[in-house]
DNA sequence: GCAAGATAGTTTCCTAGTAGACAAAATTGC
DNA sequence: GCAATTTTGTCTACTAGGAAACTATCTTGC
């Protein structure tokens, strides 16, 4: 993509591996992320956090660290972060002493406020790739490939 | 994809997020990944060093990592690694004093072998979650994606 | 009703991967 | 030809994220 010494590089076996193909995606995918909104502070997992609190209000920590496919333990360390910064809250809901349950405070809500438009000209990026039907179709089968509803 | 709790999670914008989406499908993907090949010692990004290796003897170090999109200091790290496990030979070439040409030993070459099935298998997985067009479909798409040629 | 089993979040320790700094070697620009 | 700049790999310090162990609480099975 550029320069002429990746493409002299065969890649054999790799270049057919859905795997592969996906993590170099990610990284990319990341990387356009972290250029347009790394200035804000945050990184993808984070927005992510903030964004499903934010879609799910007093969504419980276990279930969230779930969607998001990030482990508990982690998702424990971020999401204190993110009360200490005073973007979150957290209570402890009366049917299930065991569970945490968030919300977004509204420095919180603030913050995604904040985010809305580079995130959607990070998102815009990719039309810089693949077309408005490609773009589509590729969201419609990492959907179908991870089970999600369309 | 298991169990009704995160069916009902809304993901709001970040279930249109290609970002997002290509996240999750990377962490699925080497959960897989690591299911089917994880006794064998090897994690991806190993793997597909060491699979580069093999189809561009002699590779430098640095194009190597460009290629893999892993950080230079990174690839020091792995290939010291492997080539204190016998799979990897290194040498500096003739013309540039300052690089390191990178290859595989015959355990080297043995490992791969010992890894094609499961991983063959690890890819064939994927055709429980698209059909064999979808699959390609979506390999299409990354590799446009990245910029990769066909 | 109660013990056994499972779950939810936390803490600590560990690891995979990065950033930054550096020296040696190659390249560039004049 | 030569100084300035860039490149290449290495090492160190750091970070993002996971594994394991643990406690408190809830659920299940009898």
């Amino acid at each position: 993509m550029t320069g002429s010494v990746r493409d002299d590089v065969a890649l054999g076996a790799l270049g057919e591996s859905l795997g592969f193909l996906l993590r170099l995606s990610q990284l990319e995918s990341f990387r356009d992320f972290y250029h347009g909104l790394g200035d804000l502070g945050m990184r993808p997992g984070e927005f992510s956090v903030l964004m499903l609190i934010a879609e799910n209000p007093r969504i419980r920590q276990g279930v969230l660290a779930k969607k998001l496919m990030i482990k508990r333990a982690h998702m424990t360390k971020m999401v204190q972060a993110m009360e200490a910064e005073g973007l979150v809250g957290r209570s402890v809901p009366e049917d299930d002493k065991r569970s945490i349950e968030l919300h977004l405070t509204k420095a919180g809500h603030a913050r995604i406020a904040a985010m809305r438009t580079p995130f959607e000209a990070h998102e815009a990026r990719n039309l810089t790739r693949l077309s408005d039907a490609e773009l589509a179709e590729a969201k419609r089968l990492l959907k179908k490939y991870l089970g999600l509803p369309e």
